[in-house]
DNA sequence: TAAAATTTTTAGACAAGTCTAAAAATTATT
DNA sequence: AATAATTTTTAGACTTGTCTAAAAATTTTA
């Protein structure tokens, strides 16, 4: 059967799979209305509506599991919004700060073959610009982003490969501070009581507090 | 004051819009009801609607015109519409009776510039797939279509310069015919009875009813 | 393990946009 | 100009997605 859903419909499947992602187990209902930002009652109600509809599975006061419908729906809204914030920074030169809200209503479109002709178009890409991978056409995607700036040690040197948290105002810190994806890390010291750490990058010392540094993907 | 209409509002406001271009005086209800697949009640809710927040002025039992705001963003979706097109065909390789529906969508995005950063990919063109003007970025749209193939007398040659109807079974057809923007057709005879007209386009003779010839845009 | 706190669900309401059916106004017909 | 036909509006209802307030279930705490 094929599936038109609303865009309200897509964004909870959307957030029931990152939650999912993140957490492993089953989802609460209070944690997708945190990540919607409405009411533990409006979730109630759309889970109930996306069960009817057989995208998710839900057991009362219990938690909430995407079926592998309900996933393949998730996994092809992130990749739509993955390469439309592709297009956004290197087809239309925006900053990586802008695209976000833009690619959330980008990623609805309805089309059979947009979204394929666009990751054409854009020649596969395989990350975003915030270093999110970007799902292929079957929905497979690499999970490889586990390791924050925050569990990296005095001494040690790493390399910047994506943010956690894609906020404008963090996005915009990034800039000013020259962290840039690719850029190398090397961290000079971690202070124990608040875990802050002192950086050198791109030839110069910086401190980055222990919110920041949490939400910095880096690898060896 | 900055407006952030729904899907709906602009639709209603783009149909106002076109069938006001078409007609040159006030609207009626139903030819709007008609123009949006929907009934006349919804139509004087809406108008009700548009009126209230300064779009339409709306005289009962009368019609309805734009206001100088209304206008402005009928044309400003207008413009989002015929580049989203312009993408999709040049830049996504789409054929051009597959991107209406698409651009419908399209042109509801909501962004500062990203219509703008669109105009600037495409180079600025001035016509849509279709042939349809593209406004500028200040509203200023050229209307200079307005002689149909219809009106051309037997013995004059033309060049196609736009299509009236873009339904996709009718540009399939001229797909088939090898009636593209900027051919040349020569009117070779046209039939009293029912006028249809034998044409010579490509080197091909073909005939087309009246109902093709009144649907394309030429000129001399 | 019983009371307290928290989470989740239910019940009822609202706004947007649509519909049907009926009333009101306008236009056409004779 | 009165009646008929048409157009438009009104009234009331439905759907989607949301909300608040209260009830029910679960989990925590003492």
């Amino acid at each position: 059967m094929k599936f038109d859903l609303s865009q309200a419909e897509e964004n909870y499947l959307k957030a029931i799979y990152s939650i999912g992602i993140d957490t492993g187990k089953s989802v609460n209902t209070n944690q997708i209305a945190l990540m919607m930002k409405t009411k533990a009652s409006s979730v109630t109600d759309m889970v109930k509506k996306l069960s009817d509809k057989g995208l998710v599975e839900h057991k009362k006061y219990k938690g909430t599991i995407l079926t592998r419908k309900g996933e393949s729906i998730a996994v092809n809204t992130l990749r739509s919004h993955r390469l439309w914030e592709c297009f956004l920074v290197d087809t239309l030169q925006f900053n990586w700060d802008e695209v976000h809200d833009i690619a959330e209503q980008m990623e609805h479109i309805k089309s059979d073959s947009l979204v394929d002709r666009l990751d054409q178009f854009l020649s596969f890409p395989s990350y975003d610009p915030h270093g999110d991978p970007i799902p292929d056409k079957n929905g497979v995607i690499k999970h490889h982003k586990n390791v924050m700036l925050s569990s990296v040690v005095a001494g040690d040197s790493c390399i910047v490969i994506g943010v956690k948290d894609s906020s404008s105002s963090f996005l915009k810190f990034l800039d000013n501070a020259s962290i840039r994806l690719g850029n190398e890390i090397k961290v000079v010291t971690v202070e124990d009581f608040d875990q802050s750490m002192q950086i050198e990058i791109e030839n110069k010392m910086i401190t980055v507090s222990y919110q920041i540094s949490k939400n910095l993907y880096v690898k060896k």
